[in-house]
DNA sequence: GCATGTGAATAGATTCACAGCG
DNA sequence: CGCTGTGAATCTATTCACATGC
């Protein structure tokens, strides 16, 4: 009974998660789910899923649960993945080339139409059925294709001008793998994913239990220096 | 004046990207940083700066701004980035052998001393001057070499047998790249990076803007069957 | 004078707990 | 009776705004 404006933030990231979640459960032919039992396989508890679906409607019966293809179907639409979507990757080295054979995209409807990198010895090359463009190609296939999606796999330092390039071609949501903060224009939506950056995360975290068990310097050593 | 306990989580988030923003200010000999740029550069607000940086300790100097090498070690020494991490990878197909080669991993300390695969024919191969280890020695090298970080990058299906095996070999920190919900014990910190899921996100943002173009169905079409 | 450091104010997300309804 | 849906309470994070001190 809800239903309106305004999906917060944290439940637009959890949305993808009850869809794996429902896409298993739908293969085992179950019809309906209990926010519990979604919520167990989400990871998450289960006032939360129901607060997150709350915001899409009330698509749910109480006293039984949530019908598995009509949540299916609903959060399919709100994540815009009843279309599916061309998307170009720029930047072929290694994580291009995992990115470019990656299926998890093709299975929620992510199509790579271009495969694209500035390196002249890599332009030609074929990827599976798929070639590699020049960058001086990125306009015309995303004019053609209506490409609205770029992912950069590029090093950081060209990271920005590949970010330059793809706006002006037209795209406007980007996933950025190179580690380096980009500037877009406000129209246009950018995400990171920076694998180095988790790496450091979990490093913290260890260390600190770390600290804990040797006793080491902790708050002790700082600054007078 | 502060530097105790309880740094919280989204400041240690991003640690990490102030500490990729110092370091190629430290390149540029630049001796003192302000919040501002320090906060240009890392696509955050100044006033987040400054709070996050106040966790860490009062390392400033008012009207001057950070001495960039000593805010480099205590963002280092707090991320537990002063010693090097040996990590484990297991699967190597596109995307593990994407992070093998990632150098973004050696520049951050953390050292690669296993490659995993159960797949029997991918055993033996070598990966620049690495090899792969069939899942029966991986208990041997985390023991032996001290490894506290794994990095998973199966498919969704075996992800948790995995992660189990590498709890059972005293792994205490895992990076998950399997699209797949992981449960380990309380002991074990965990943290996930799914790549069709980033994308889905962008969709979400994608379909709002182009829905709100077109005039499309919107909040109309929904249940009423 | 100028930029940090931080309480106070605000905004956002999570969790609680229970009324509402099939 | 059981499970959803949701206000209210709580917790976490961000931003404001200014006193503080080099």
């Amino acid at each position: 009974m809800k239903s309106g404006r305004h999906i917060p933030e944290a439940t637009v990231a959890r949305l993808p998660v009850y869809l794996r979640a429902l896409l298993e459960v739908a293969e085992q032919k179950t019809a309906t789910i209990s926010s519990e039992r979604l919520a167990d396989m989400a990871g998450v508890n289960a006032a939360k899923v129901r607060k997150d679906l709350s915001y899409l409607g009330s698509y749910g019966t109480r006293g039984v649960g949530y019908d598995v293809e009509y949540l299916l179907y609903q959060i399919s639409r709100r994540l815009g993945l009843t279309q599916d979507w061309p998307v170009v990757i720029i930047g072929i080295g290694n994580l291009g080339h995992a990115l470019a054979n990656y299926r998890g995209f093709a299975a929620r409807g992510f199509r790579v139409v271009g495969l694209f990198d500035s390196d002249p010895r890599k332009v030609g090359e074929r990827l599976g059925d798929r070639e590699v463009f020049a960058m001086s190609d990125l306009v015309e296939i995303v004019k053609g294709e209506n490409v609205a999606i770029g992912v950069i796999a590029t090093p950081a330092g060209v990271a920005q001008e590949v970010a330059d390039q793809l706006v002006d071609s037209g795209v406007t949501s980007i996933l950025n793998f190179a580690p380096a903060v980009l500037s877009v224009p406000p129209h246009v939506s950018i995400r990171k994913v920076d694998l180095s950056i988790e790496l450091q995360i979990l490093s913290f975290y260890q260390q600190r239990s770390a600290v804990g068990l040797v006793g080491g310097d902790g708050a002790l050593a700082d600054r007078t220096g």
